[in-house]
DNA sequence: TGCTGTGAAACCGTTCACAGCT
DNA sequence: AGCTGTGAACGGTTTCACAGCA
């Protein structure tokens, strides 16, 4: 099954299709609720504001999906690319630092949806160690990465400690067999063996859309 | 002064382009506190993992900033390029929504750092309005915001509120008077007149980073 | 007819390579 | 000699335009 035999790899999507096709998925979830039955890439565009060429053209990189005359079936197209993308299945992720950042981060809607679950916050302050998020997630010892990693059956790490410490717990998550982590610390980490790093660097977005504002008041 | 007297202009700068200005800054200022007096563009491109000509392009955009032969005096560029991206003063944040994460953000480091400091939060519920965060930043009544904007002298604006909220609460910000927005709801908000937005989507970036992952175990 | 899927064209950003200062 | 600033080459992505199928 991992060989050759299915027509399109998932691979050698660019980070803009991604990330494009990610979006998709939401906006298709959206018309799923609506009961829509069909839907073609320029009334998705018009409605989303995307572009409907490049819509097709993403979604020609993992197959043919669509009714030539008729467009997309919505829902199937959404099982199909929730499928291909991973999408369809729970992921569990553990959240480094249990400051305000990390606890809010653990007891939000956007980590405990469709796709993801926080199974555990970790920190090295004992006082907070064996307490629980507001909504109930537990707090444990950050030496105790590896094995709760396991148990958790956890795939995806959140750094949300200072920028200091950021490289010694990627490099901790990545040692404990996470292969995807979310940095948050405002921190340039060097490559982490073993695992993929997305930065969410708050500061640095605070940054660049001052600078769109431009110099003046 | 604002007509077309100096030479280089800010804009025409790409999203990339701003995205490593600013990035270099951040290593720039870690030169500047190591006392380091020049720097060449390949130093820099090797101690934090960039690209030398890519560095020497950025900057042509703004203007000539290096010695040829010598490198860039580390304190004079950090200081020209803080001035030419506005990022040489104190910007006040607005935040809008105050729940875990709303005050998680405004009590954090990345958000009252040298270029910005948060002003207030803002919220709907009653039961919040009046308190204040744990550092202290004052939680008003949403429908202050234009009185509160002007106050403040305000000028960046955050979205923590819940997808649904989001398009309303852009609205309200722009209105107020704010010019950017930096929106952390998971909703594909429109196009806000008078505001540029920039989208933190914590569930895409979950999203995408999982899709790197594959979709095997 | 209407829409998908796709080669070709246009566009943009990155990388290379070197002329020009100091 | 050394490093910047920059025109030119390169590669990738987006947009266009249409052939092909329902």
């Amino acid at each position: 099954m991992t060989a050759a035999g299915a027509k399109p790899r998932r691979d050698r999507l660019s980070e803009a299709t991604i990330l494009r096709l990610s979006l998709l998925l939401r906006c298709l979830r959206v018309l799923v609720d609506e009961r829509l039955d069909t839907v073609s890439s320029l009334a998705l565009a018009q409605r989303f504001g995307m572009n409907a060429a490049q819509i097709r053209k993403d979604l020609a990189h993992l197959g043919e999906f669509g009714v030539r005359g008729v467009g997309y079936r919505v829902a199937d197209l959404r099982a199909r690319l929730s499928s291909i993308l991973g999408l369809d299945r729970v992921r569990v992720v553990v959240i480094v630092g249990a400051g305000n950042l990390g606890q809010a981060l653990a007891d939000s809607k956007n980590f405990n949806g469709e796709s993801f679950r926080v199974g555990a916050l970790f920190d090295v302050d004992g006082r907070k160690v064996g307490g629980r998020s507001r909504t109930g997630i537990p707090i444990r010892h950050a030496g105790t990465l590896p094995e709760s990693v396991a148990e958790l059956g956890a795939e995806i790490g959140v750094l949300a400690v200072p920028a200091e410490g950021a490289e010694e717990a990627a490099r901790a998550l990545a040692g404990a067999g996470i292969r995807g982590i979310l940095n948050f610390a405002p921190a340039n980490l060097g490559p982490v063996p073993g695992a993929t790093v997305r930065n969410v660097d708050l500061t640095l977005s605070l940054e660049t859309l001052a600078i769109h504002l431009g110099a003046g008041g």
